[in-house]
Parts: structure tokens; C-alpha cells; sequence
DNA sequence: CGTTGACCTTACCATCATGGGAAGGTGCAT
DNA sequence: ATGCACCTTCCCATGATGGTAAGGTCAACG
């Protein structure tokens, strides 16, 4: 199979397969006499697993690491729940600081009369007058 | 006022205040014969405007738009609410996208016994295996 | 057989905001 | 005058992804 169609079967780009195995991500493509990439089942699980992870949002050395365990027939399951957790825990305080700049805006805007005058509590806060950090 | 005080006073390192004047988000800064930079008190309250911005997690593009509209007496309330709550919009969507991986990963690690033995629903999740998408 | 078009190859550049470091100049205190 | 802290410019790196250019491969169609 061509890297176009594992591309599509996978859902990662063909761009992204190639540069997965330039980081060492994945193992180097067999290549056929054209010199074209050749994936079979197991590259496609691979590049499945690998894109599951990335819609979780794990960076690539995190999957670099689950991919170890996954291989893994000693792996603990405390180490993958552990990598998970730890993952958990930075999108909750990813999520907790989107948060915050979120409340703070919409507060703004709230108190923002969106008319064509030139007073603005956005700007207003933004320029550190008094009124502001709701 | 040197670089590196403007860049303490305004929590802006002087790497980003070269920076934004290279972009052209801030005028370039005064030089003294040494060919230092100078900063005055407009200069702190432009780089203090644009340190909140960041932190309320407006673009560079955004912060550009922002302070054309602090520094535009004809400016209308509106437009800066309109820009505002475009980012707000846009932090919701983020917010949410990283909620639903939160969620997901949660789920999957509550249903890991996290002990010594391989078995691991997490990485059942990742390799595509039928019990997964909680 | 020859051309076309879809696919592949590598290599380089761009994004966005930020930091690191090198190599060298300035200025003040000892 | 030596040292140290600060400044200057310039280039490179990050993380994940996309774009484009220049060229090779292959199947189909006339």
C-alpha cells in the first residue's frame, strides 16, 4: 500500500507519515523497487494508535513512550495510567488558564456597550486603568 | 530607561520588546549614543497593554488590531467587542476540544487498574481495540 | 509508442510566540 | 585596566503541521 492510501486509511497526513519516520516514530517504510513507501497491516495499526494519541492530545514524545509499552508484553499498566494521568493533569491546567482568560473576556464584554461611542472597559483594562482585572 | 528594566517593569523579556519592534507591533525604540534602546513612560504603557493582551491570550495579529483601536479617538466600542468576542468564541471551542480529551482520558484511566500486569484499557483505546471510544 | 495525470520522492520554507546562544560593543565600579 | 553587567545583532530551536518546488514512477488512453 502506497503512503497516499495509508494516508487515507489512517487519517494522518502523508506528509505527517514521513516525518514520523524521520523523528524515529515509526520504523523506516519498506520500500518498493520505485523506491515508493509500502505499508501493510501492522504500519496501519501503528499509524492508528499514533493518530488515536494525537486526537488525545498526547505530545509525540509521550506516544514515542506509549508506543514502547504498547510493544511492551512486561509493560506495568501503572506506567501507561500514569502517563495518562500526567497528560490529564496539564490539560486540566491548560484548561483552567483558557478558562480564566475566558471569564475575564466575557466579563468585559459584558460591561462593553458595543456601540459606535469610543469608551471601552476592554480597553480600558487592557491599558491598566483603575477599573480593571474583573 | 534600558532594555532590561523596561523588560522587568512590563514583564515583557527584552528578547519579545526587540522583537515586537522588529515586527512593527511597537515603533522603534529611541537610541542613545551607545545605541542602546531607550524607554519612556508611553513606551511601558504600550508594552504593559500588549503584556495583558497576551495574557488574555490575543494573537499578535489580534494585539495589532487592539492597539490601533486604543490609540483611535474615532475608534467604536463596538469593534473592540466584535475582536473580543471572536477570541472568547475561539477560546470556547479550544476549551471544549480539550474538555473532550479530558473526559476521554479520565474515563479510560478510572477503568485502569494501574498495578503491575499489562492489561491496560488505555492502550486497548489507543490500538484501536473494540471496548474503546468511551 | 508517447503523452497525460495521478501519484510518489526529497528538500526547503512557513507558521506562532518564545527562548538560547554566540560574538562583540558599552559603561560603571573596583 | 580589569572585570562584570548590560547591551547589540544574528542565527538557530522549539512542536506539529502545511506548502511548494523540482523531479521520478506508473498506469491508462489514444
Amino acid at each position: 500500500m502506497q503512503i497516499g492510501e495509508a494516508a487515507q486509511a489512517t487519517g494522518v497526513s502523508a506528509k505527517m507519515i514521513r516525518h514520523y519516520e524521520a523523528i524515529g516514530l515509526i520504523p523506516a517504510a519498506d520500500r518498493r523497487d520505485s523506491n515508493y513507501r509500502d505499508y501493510g497491516h501492522r504500519d496501519l495499526h501503528r499509524l492508528g494508535f499514533i493518530r488515536r494519541a494525537r486526537d488525545l492530545g498526547f505530545s509525540i514524545e509521550q506516544i514515542r513512550e506509549l508506543l514502547k509499552l504498547w510493544g511492551d508484553r512486561e509493560r506495568e499498566s501503572a506506567d501507561v495510567k500514569a502517563l495518562t494521568l500526567g497528560h490529564v493533569a496539564a490539560l486540566e491546567k491548560k484548561i483552567a488558564a483558557l478558562e480564566e482568560m475566558r471569564q475575564t473576556l466575557s466579563q468585559l464584554a459584558e460591561a462593553c456597550d458595543g456601540n459606535h461611542r469610543p469608551d471601552c472597559p476592554i480597553i480600558a483594562d487592557l491599558a491598566g486603568e483603575h477599573g480593571r482585572r474583573y
